[in-house]
DNA sequence: CCGGTGGATGAACGATCATTCACTAGCGCG
DNA sequence: CGCGCTAGTGAATGATCGTTCATCCACCGG
């Protein structure tokens, strides 16, 4: 009845954990969270559906589990790849260039995260809308530094914010891979677009 | 058993048709098409969950024909707004104009049409995609115009064009009636984003 | 005034859903 | 060497899903 596989089951470790959130995070980001029973991660998985509930108290927790999982992910590279202080043109350069890389890289988890907020019941639904609102927060506070300092033609930070955010992630709507343009000549795109829709004319030194 | 309603069955009209779009509309864009349940649907509606079927052959036909009826009445209204000659920089102002004010007028037509491609089976899905591919066409054809007259800064005309419209679509997911803009001010921000994301620095006459 | 018809009903269909649970197999540790 | 824990099984739970259908009602044309 059983292959023989090293493990056929014990303890001899937990990827199985790991293998579940796999599955379900492709599978959510392709059909949605409703549309995908877990008897089908399960079944990607190699297991029956029962054995997901050794490891995720139910369907809700396991999307939750992704979500923030992906959110402070998302944080943590991003403070890493943006530093805090100097020229705001620089500073935005490298955030457009972060974002749109690390949405081109995984586009499953950034779909999910954007997407299923409806799905959640509200204690989870709280806390990532935290989390994205830190995640803006960090593109708020580029466009406000550059306006006070007279390098940015803001209008609206706000809205101009808001607006950048959703032209940048929309890359993952139509970029595949092998197409014309590689990730890194989007990225330079989406960079000079942002300048320009910043009225920049010129970038320092990089 | 039943409430004294001016009509309770027979032949008066067909508008509980309009209801159910209405109703399935409304319930798509909340909470996703797999989501929804013709029972919440025909509950909405104030009939029972088998009356939906003397309208509709299916669930599946019901998400197919509101998808397509407003995505034809979506090309239609943009036709009417924007004329098909003219000043580049004048259609692209019309052409943002138009698409932030209708997706704040019909934000859940808006959503649905661009969300719920993944949930239309084979056929519907290529109709559909062809109507999302013409609309975006309009807006190519104002920038390849504009590139060929040398009014507009363009590096890549699809990409940009894509960039554009994500960024214009992506207003529905912040703004809120009521709040600290208009629409029409709403609106005019966008327009001035986008004229200065392709290097415009003097519209002309308007 | 009567027969046909469009539209609504409400019960029922089988399928599938998330979740539970008693059970068992194997491994590490004492 | 055997005990206990981790992990997976497979069947069962009740709920809910989309869809079908026999039935009934109220109106309209002749």
């Amino acid at each position: 009845m059983l292959k023989d596989k090293t493990s056929i089951s014990g303890q001899p470790k937990a990827d199985t954990k790991q293998a579940i959130e796999r599955a379900a995070l492709s599978l959510f980001a392709e059909r949605g969270y409703p549309a995908v029973s877990m008897r089908e991660i399960a079944e990607r998985v190699g297991i029956r559906q029962g054995g997901i509930y050794n490891h995720f108290a139910s369907k809700q927790a396991l999307l939750v589990q992704l979500m923030e999982g992906h959110m402070r992910a998302l944080l943590v590279a991003l403070d890493a790849s943006v530093p805090s202080g100097g020229d705001p043109r620089q500073r935005l350069g490298e955030f457009v260039r972060f974002h749109v890389l690390y949405h081109l890289t995984q586009p499953d988890d950034v779909f999910i995260a954007y997407m299923e907020l409806r799905s959640l019941e509200p204690a989870g639904l709280s806390r990532l809308k935290e989390l994205r609102r830190a995640y803006e927060e960090r593109l708020r506070g580029i466009l406000e530094a550059g306006r006070r300092l007279g390098v940015f033609a803001v209008t609206d930070v706000p809205v101009q914010a808001m607006g950048l955010i959703a032209m940048l992630t929309g890359v993952t709507t139509w970029y595949r891979d092998g197409g014309r343009l590689s990730r890194d000549e989007v990225a330079e795109i989406y960079v000079a677009m942002a300048m320009q829709s910043l009225g920049v004319e010129e970038t320092p030194t990089m």
